[in-house]
RNA sequence: CGGGGCGUAGCUCAGCUUGGUAGAGCGCUCGGUUUGGGACCGAGAGGUCGCAGGUUCGAAUCCUGUCGCCCCGACCA
């Protein structure tokens, strides 16, 4: 049976909502997809969550292929297991949390490793149920601090969670192998470009980490790739350390007085007019070494000060550092830091005073000292001696200051070498849709998840998760397929196969209408019918055009001498057709 | 959390500066005309003007507070 338009539940609006921005999430209200609950919370109409439940239908079937089994958890879970596991305290404000009315504390999950970690805990225990790949589409909650364009950053979403479970570190890598290949299925299939990049490990634990995003300029995600095929998020790129260098021969460091240089620019200034360089050159930026004062927040509400020395010409990357101290939260120092710090001279902090060494947990402030990865053995830098209007020039690493290890805080600049060797790198913006993660046995160890072994010892298993953003995924194809007109949906997620307008008012449209929805319908495709009758052409075809379905038959005026329209809503194109062919000639 | 904007009919908005008791277009209902690009005529239904205080004879309009929403940034699958 066709969906008759005349009682469908779908209300189209002709003017744009005032509460969306972004195109996928304007259309898809526009054109009775979705509405908005809450800020980041939409309900789904009939029409929206058939496109949802095409693209559901790919995924499990390439689940299927992967030889993952479909399963369903409650979103609504008690607070032990992910106590046990870290994240009820890890996940911060993200966290959606709830009491029942008896106080227990609940939450709506975010992801579900800790429950799927504790059934497979609950009904295997031998190796030879191993290994297990099993998954979920299931709505996922996350109380971000600003959701925002629709869809594509909602604090509900569908995410499509996979676990697998292993015994064996070569049977993780096949199981997280079969996961990665499925996930270029749906995407190929789903006609999705994405970029597979490194990924941090972050807060989760594990070793390797993959995302795959969808390279837009409007993605939340930062991506660096060279020309050799190296890719990775910033947050997990890593530094070419360069060679140290020998201090034979460099002259020994001097202070200059540097009034006015609070800045690195200033500063840069003052040294090509006061201390021109012997060799020429002018001085850059990159000469300098600055020192940044961070605060530490640990899970605990501890308060740490820590400071970061990077080459002048860089700004801290604050995502880089969110991962380099993760757990802890990371904010600039205030005021308040520095007045508990006399030591720490605004403007002019350097790990080096002709007092001794100034930064360093050993030092006289006792405060962390990291430095960048390229600030190796060797170098020579200007920075500040820790007197006010005053740095010192010729300072040099290893030499004149040490620090207490390095860290991956500067930001990633394009044409910085890439890791591996392949080459200066380019930055590109990009959109999360995929992530596949080995988890490795921080989960199953402290849930307990042991199996018996061939020789009868108990093992950790060790396990990878994997996801997908169905909701967002959705709204990524509404935003790239769509056009002035409205909704352009691929074939292979479209709510129909085929939309057909009557117009007219003639018995003969809607008796042609109605055998030609018929004959279509045999052909095992899904029809829209527009049998509305009282609404005029113009509306009709705003509609169609709205909504999106890619392919449209105008039975109207030709009716009568038994010829209809077949209109592709992609290219515009429109043919008639006798109506005896419209169902053979449907692409 | 910082910055900006906005809350008036189902939707999109005007009215607010200069206080006088609620408006338009679209949508909806009824009758009629119309039917290949968002038709027309006539008659209707529909609003505690976000909420709470205050000023005033009188508040959508002025004042104070508060709640909510959107956008940019921070943060974030």
């Amino acid at each position: 049976m066709p969906t008759r338009l005349s009682n469908y539940f779908l209300r189209t609006l002709r003017e744009d909502p005032s509460d969306a921005e972004v195109t996928s999430h304007r259309l898809l209200v526009r054109a009775g997809y979705i509405r908005r609950q809450a800020p980041g919370v939409f309900a789904w109409l009939p029409i929206g969550l058939r496109v949802k439940a095409k693209i559901e239908k790919v995924v499990r079937e390439e689940m299927a292929a992967a030889g993952a089994h479909e399963v369903h958890f409650p979103a609504l879970l008690p607070r032990e297991p992910y106590e046990v596991s870290g994240r009820w305290a890890e996940y911060g404000d993200a966290l959606f949390r709830l009491q029942d009315r008896k106080g227990s504390d609940m939450l709506l999950a975010p992801t579900h490793e800790e429950v799927f970690t504790l059934l497979v805990k609950d009904l295997y225990n031998s190796y030879k149920d191993l290994p297990l790949s099993i998954y979920q589409i299931q709505d996922k909650y996350r109380d971000e601090a600003r959701p925002r364009a629709g869809l594509l950053r909602g604090r509900e979403f569908t995410m499509k969670d996979a676990y697998s479970f292993d015994y064996t570190d070569a049977g993780l890598d096949a199981s997280y192998e079969a996961q990665r290949d499925a996930y270029e299925r749906i995407f190929t299939r789903l006609g999705l470009e994405y970029v597979i990049v490194k990924a941090d490990a972050g807060a989760m634990g594990g070793s390797r980490s993959e995302e795959f995003l969808h390279p837009t300029p409007v993605g939340e995600d930062t991506f660096v790739r060279s020309a050799g095929g190296y890719a990775a998020n910033v947050e997990a790129f890593t530094t070419l350390v360069p060679e140290a260098l020998s201090w034979d021969g460099l002259p020994p460091a001097q202070v200059f007085p540097t009034p006015d240089t609070p800045t690195i620019q200033t500063l840069v200034d003052s040294a090509n007019r006061n201390q021109p360089r012997p060799d020429g050159r002018d001085w850059t930026a990159a000469d300098t070494l600055k020192n940044v004062v961070l605060a530490l927040t640990g899970l605990d509400g501890s308060r740490e000060l820590v400071v970061v020395g990077l080459p002048g010409d860089r700004d801290v990357d604050l995502k880089r550092v969110e991962v380099a101290f993760a757990p802890a939260e990371v904010e600039a120092a205030n005021d308040e830091d520095f007045a508990k710090h006399p030591g720490l001279v605004k403007g002019y902090i350097g790990p080096w005073s002709a007092d001794g060494a100034v930064l360093g947990e050993t030092s006289a402030t006792g405060i962390r000292y990291l430095l960048d990865p390229r600030v190796v053995d060797g170098t020579e830098w200007i920075t500040g001696a820790n007197e006010h209007g005053h740095h010192v020039y010729g300072l040099v690493a290893g030499r004149d200051f040490q620090a207490d290890g390095t860290v991956e805080a500067a930001e990633v600049l394009a044409g910085d070498p890439a890791p591996d060797g392949s080459g200066p790198v380019e930055l590109a913006r990009g959109m999360e849709i995929g992530h596949v993660f080995q988890l490795g046995r921080k989960y199953a160890e402290a849930l307990g998840l042991k199996v018996l072994d061939e020789n009868g010892k108990l093992v950790t298993v060790t396990m990878g998760s994997y996801g997908i953003g169905v909701t967002r995924i959705l709204a990524i194809i509404a935003e790239l397929t769509s056009d002035e007109k409205g909704l352009v949906w691929p074939p292979a997620v479209a709510p129909f196969d085929v939309h057909v307008i009557a117009t007219g008012r003639d018995q003969v449209v809607f008796d042609t209408a109605e055998s030609v929805v018929a004959a279509i319908e045999a052909t095992g495709r899904e029809v829209l019918y527009d049998d509305r009758p009282k609404v005029s052409p113009g509306v009709k075809f705003g509609d169609a055009e709205l909504i999106g379905v890619p392919q449209i038959v105008i039975v109207g005026r030709g009716a009568a001498d038994g010829v209809v329209e077949l209109w592709d809503r992609r290219t515009g194109e429109r043919t008639s057709l006798p109506v005896a062919e419209v169902a053979s000639r449907l692409p």
